[in-house]
DNA sequence: GTCTTATATAAGGTATAGCTTATATAATGT
DNA sequence: ACATTATATAAGCTATACCTTATATAAGAC
C-alpha cells in the first residue's frame, strides 16, 4: 500500500499516534483501538500489517508477543513530499524550524536561552 | 473530504505539484493531467473540487476561466499532524530546519554564508 | 501432548471513491 | 439571439478498502 493511502485511514493514524508514545504489543493496540473504534482484533492486525509494509511501523518478536513501534521511514517519505511545498506554509514552518532548533539544543544538553518576549 | 483522503489520490497529488509552479486554469490542469493519466475533464474537475473543499487549492474567476492555485491551509494541516512525530525522523528534519533558515535569510535579502565543507 | 494465549491470515460482504457519459451553467464571440 | 468555449454537476458503473467471522500459526502453561 502506498504511504498516503496508509495515512488516509483514521484508525491507522491513531495507531501511529499511540506507537509514538512508545512500543506496544499487538494486543495493547487491539485493546486501545478496539475501545476507541469498536473493531475486531483481525481488523487491527490488518492495519498493523499495512503500517508495517509501508514503513510506518516495525515489529520485533518477544515470545508470542509482537512489539510494534514507529518506523521513521514512512513519515520521512511524507515529509519529503510535503517539503516541495514549503513555500506555501512558510510562516508556520519558520515556527517549526525554531522548534526543531530548540529540540536540537536540548538533545545536545545545552541550556535553552530564556525567551524575553514575543518574536516575529 | 478529509485532508489525508485528499492526498491519498495520485492524481490530486500531481495536480498540487503542478499548481505549486504557479496558477493554472482548470483547462490547463485538464490538459496536463489528461495527458498523464488519461482521464476526462469531468474527472479532473471532480478532483479540483476535492482540493478546493479541503483547503489544498483555491480558485479565482477570470471571465469563464477558473484560475487554481495552491492553498497552504491543507498542507499546513498535514504538516501539523506530522509534526508530532518529529522525533522519529529527526536527522532529516534538522536538515529541513537548516533549509528553512537558509530560505528565511534569502527572503530577508541577507547573504547566505558560503559552505566550506561537510557538516554533521 | 493438550489447553490457552497472542497474533496473523483467509474468505466474503458492503460501502464508497473514482471513473465514465451526458447535461447544466455561464461567459464570449459573431 | 445563437454558437462556442470553459467549467461544473448528475447519474450510474466498477473496483477496492475495510470490516466481519472463521481458521491457521506458534509460543507458553500445565
Amino acid at each position: 500500500m502506498e504511504i498516503f493511502d496508509v495515512l488516509s485511514d483514521p484508525v491507522r493514524r491513531r495507531i501511529l499516534e499511540l506507537l509514538a508514545r512508545g512500543e506496544m504489543t499487538s494486543g495493547e493496540v487491539v485493546a486501545a483501538i478496539g475501545a476507541e473504534f469498536g473493531i475486531t482484533q483481525a481488523a487491527v492486525s490488518q492495519h498493523l500489517k499495512a503500517l508495517r509494509e509501508s514503513g510506518f511501523a516495525c515489529v520485533r518478536a518477544d515470545a508470542q508477543r509482537r512489539l510494534y513501534s514507529v518506523d521513521g521511514a514512512g513519515l520521512r517519505a511524507v515529509q519529503a513530499w510535503l517539503a516541495q511545498f514549503a513555500g506555501f506554509w512558510q510562516p508556520k514552518l519558520d515556527a517549526l524550524a525554531t522548534e526543531i532548533a530548540r529540540g536540537k539544543r536540548e538533545r545536545r544538553g545545552a541550556p535553552v536561552p530564556a525567551r524575553k518576549g514575543r518574536r516575529a
